[in-house]
RNA sequence: GCCGCCUUAGCUCAGUCGGUAGAGCGAAUCACUCGUAAUGAUUAGGUCGUCAGUUCGAUUCUGACAGGCGGCUCCA
């Protein structure tokens, strides 16, 4: 039998071999169970996939990213299959790997309950201990029309992809039609037979015992290809891992999000509320809440000012006329809430300040000189939210953006626009997010009736911000068909304390609004010019920031956010009095100090500070009057006794003024 | 908006196979004054989300609506 020369890669090691044609890939790494799948010449393949002379074959760890994709997408296989046995009459979806998980989409009759999920789990633990082969076999468009004649969905699929369109199919659906040949996965048992099959691309794991740990997590609908068109399927979400430990600590990073959730610690916290009565998605702060929310405005503001921005105030409600100008009733007038109607004129809730500042800016005449000219405010806008995606504060109806607009001229836009970049992550970094990506949203060339303007003028606007964005250095990830209907934009994404990304502020590139209000400034030569535009939201909302920093903080703040600062406890009644003139003192410093004078136990009065998570408790027992002092209590549990008061006053103090983390 | 689930005291939850409800925490009052995460006792607090229907009788069954939760679609 003649020989081939290959190249075993694994790890950081490579080997040439020569072994018998015929070879499979799994031959090289059968002393290494944890290697599931192969690369060979960039591809991955299954371990059964036969090697040529001159392949470079790769190993692929469970643990490693692909091993992980290609261990999910197997266990929505094995998913798939539990289902049609127990539903014989479901049909299939799609059942790509996500992140941290899976999900198979089916056609039930009715929807699954929790039970039924319980059912369906314990099933898939059989297949998984019958060991079944996944054994690929390429097939043709034709013979897969006949072999797949009972699921429509994959015939669907089979006919996208013969247009030309798997890409577009649906998201996750290159997963079962993407590859070069149309192959479909016979799921073999123990005796040799087929026991079931499905239209997949691959790879997938060797067999079905190779799956280490999962968990079906729950159901829920879908629309099939993720138009909200077409039907709903039943998407039935699961997680697998490369071990049982990995499973854990990944329920365990589950429990801790929760442990975060902003509406819990809201509620606990005492920052915020959601009153019914008012409406859904409008949320009222408590005074706790109050504090911070003045506390990151005072701070957002005194930035603005200092980076050449002007504060200006505009209502929360126009005539239609403005909105008209704006494009917002022509192409936004889904997301605005419907007119009232009064003196004969309809008047809106604003959606958007840009109309508002651009009225401004009109207002007298405007000279080359003043620009880039930066109006800035903390304005009130209102959207209308379909009723099933509002969230927390993470997504309402009524929100305060920390909104700017600077007008400049076409040839400082891409210096304003940088500067607004980087003011920007300089503020969420100030906050102490640290971690970012950046998402360029550009129009949806299918959809021109969804967008003003010219093509020429997205070309222009979009380059602007690809450069800037390209030189900060962040990452930059596209967003097709994401754009505003005035102008493409740059979202900033930050990740938070445990790792998950928000979309905070935007910059956009409007070219269409000077046009429409007719704004324009005299330039140097005397000739009237018109400006562009640029918005910016720094914190995106400020309702959703201070969501995502209760979440990113798990509510124990900085000092210089926390609603209180410092939680006075005396620890007999008699040092109550001491506590007070601490107290005054601390205030007179600019601190917010609370005294607990409650009958309750010194040790019930620590539990309470602790649970409301406040970072400085100065306890007073007859040792610290005597000697002039305080004992500093942390969230930590850590002590600090007997520190002169002029010492932790200070020590306070710097705490707050530094924005650190105590 | 669509699909599923949920809604009992301020909060977290138990309970009633149809006969108008209970705990812990919290609150109020009283006693206790204690050195680093829960002192004890007493009291108050609910038209069981809203409105209809079925029934002798509905918190419980049915329907509609509102709100919430998990997704889909959409978004700051």
């Amino acid at each position: 039998m003649p020989d081939i020369l290959i190249t075993r890669i694994h790890a950081d090691e490579r080997e040439e071999r020569r072994v018998t044609t015929g070879t499979k890939a799994w031959e090289l790494f059968a002393e290494q169970p944890d290697v599931i799948a192969a690369r060979v010449a960039g591809q991955l393949k299954d371990l059964a996939h036969e090697l040529a002379d001159g392949d470079e074959v790769e190993a692929v760890e469970i643990s490693s990213q692909d091993g992980l994709d290609i261990l999910r997408h197997s266990t929505a296989h094995v998913l798939a299959q539990a289902v049609q046995q127990l539903f014989p009459e479901a049909k299939l979806g799609i059942g790509p790997p996500i992140r941290d998980g899976f999900y198979y989409d089916f056609d039930v009759e009715t929807p699954f309950t929790p039970a039924d999920l319980e059912k369906i789990e314990s099933r898939m633990r059989k297949i998984v201990k019958e060991n079944q082969r996944f054994s690929r076999r390429v097939t043709t468009d034709a013979d897969a029309l006949t072999e797949l004649q009972d699921e429509p969905y994959k015939l669907e699929l089979i006919a996208l992809k013969g247009g030309g369109a798997a890409e577009d199919a649906a998201e996750g659906a290159s997963v079962e039609v993407g590859g070069a040949e149309l192959t479909i996965y016979d799921n073999i048992g123990r005796s040799g037979d087929v026991v079931w099959k499905d239209l997949c691309r691959g790879p997938h794991l060797p067999t079905t015992k190779r799956i280490p740990a999962f968990k079906l997590m729950r159901s829920a609908a879908a629309y099939w290809r993720g138009n909200e068109k077409n039907k709903q399927l039943q998407r039935v979400y699961g997680t697998a891992w490369e071990s049982k430990e990995a499973l854990e600590a990944h329920l365990h990073r589950l429990e801790e999000a929760e442990r975060r959730d902003h509406r819990k610690l809201g509620r606990e916290l005492d920052l915020f509320s959601f009153p019914d009565e008012i409406g859904s998605g409008l949320p009222v702060f408590h005074p706790k809440g109050g504090v911070i929310k003045r506390a990151m405005e005072d701070y957002v503001r005194q930035r603005h000012v200092e980076e050449g921005f002007e504060y200006v105030g505009t209502p929360h409600i126009s005539k239609e006329g403005t909105f008209h100008l704006s494009g917002h009733l022509p192409y936004y007038a889904d997301g605005m809430f419907p007119p009232m109607e009064f003196e004969g004129e309809n008047y809106y809730l604003k959606a958007m300040n840009c109309p508002m500042h651009n009225l401004i800016f009109r207002s007298r005449g405007r000279s080359y000189r003043e620009l880039p000219l930066r109006l800035f405010e903390f304005g009130h806008v209102y959207r209308y939210e379909k009723s099933g995606v509002i969230h927390g504060l993470t997504r309402v109806r009524g929100f305060a953006q920390d909104d700017s607009h600077s007008y400049c001229t076409p040839e400082q836009a891409p210096a304003e626009v940088k500067h607004l970049l980087d003011f920007m992550l300089g503020v969420l970094r100030d906050f102490g997010l640290e971690d970012f990506y950046l998402e360029l949203s550009t129009r949806d060339e299918s959809k021109p009736e969804k967008f003003v303007g010219t093509p020429e003028q997205w070309e222009t606007a979009t380059s602007v911000l690809e450069r800037v964005a390209t030189e900060s250095g962040l990452q930059l990830v596209p967003d097709p068909g994401g754009a505003a209907f005035y102008g493409p934009k740059i979202s900033i994404q930050a990740q938070d304390a445990i790792g998950r990304t928000w979309q905070m502020g935007t910059v956009q590139y409007d070219f269409n609004q000077p046009q429409g209000f007719d704004l324009t400034y005299t330039s140097s030569d005397g000739s009237k010019q018109q400006p562009v535009m640029i918005h910016a939201a720094k914190f995106g909302s400020i309702e959703r920031f201070l969501g995502v920093l209760v979440e990113h903080y798990a509510g124990a703040f900085p000092p210089w956010l926390a609603p209180v600062q410092v939680q006075a406890i005396p620890v007999a009644e008699r040092h109550v009095d001491y506590l007070y003139d601490v107290a005054k003192r601390l205030k007179a410093a600019g601190i917010r100090v609370e005294v607990d004078d409650s009958d309750d136990r010194m040790q019930k009065k620590i539990r309470n500070a602790q649970l409301q998570k406040v970072p400085f408790m100065v306890i007073v027992g007859d040792a610290d009057v005597e000697a002039g002092a305080v004992s500093f209590r942390y969230r930590n549990g850590d002590q600090d006794n007997g520190v002169p008061l002029d010492d932790a006053i200070q020590r306070v103090v710097d705490a707050v003024a530094a924005r650190t983390q105590v």
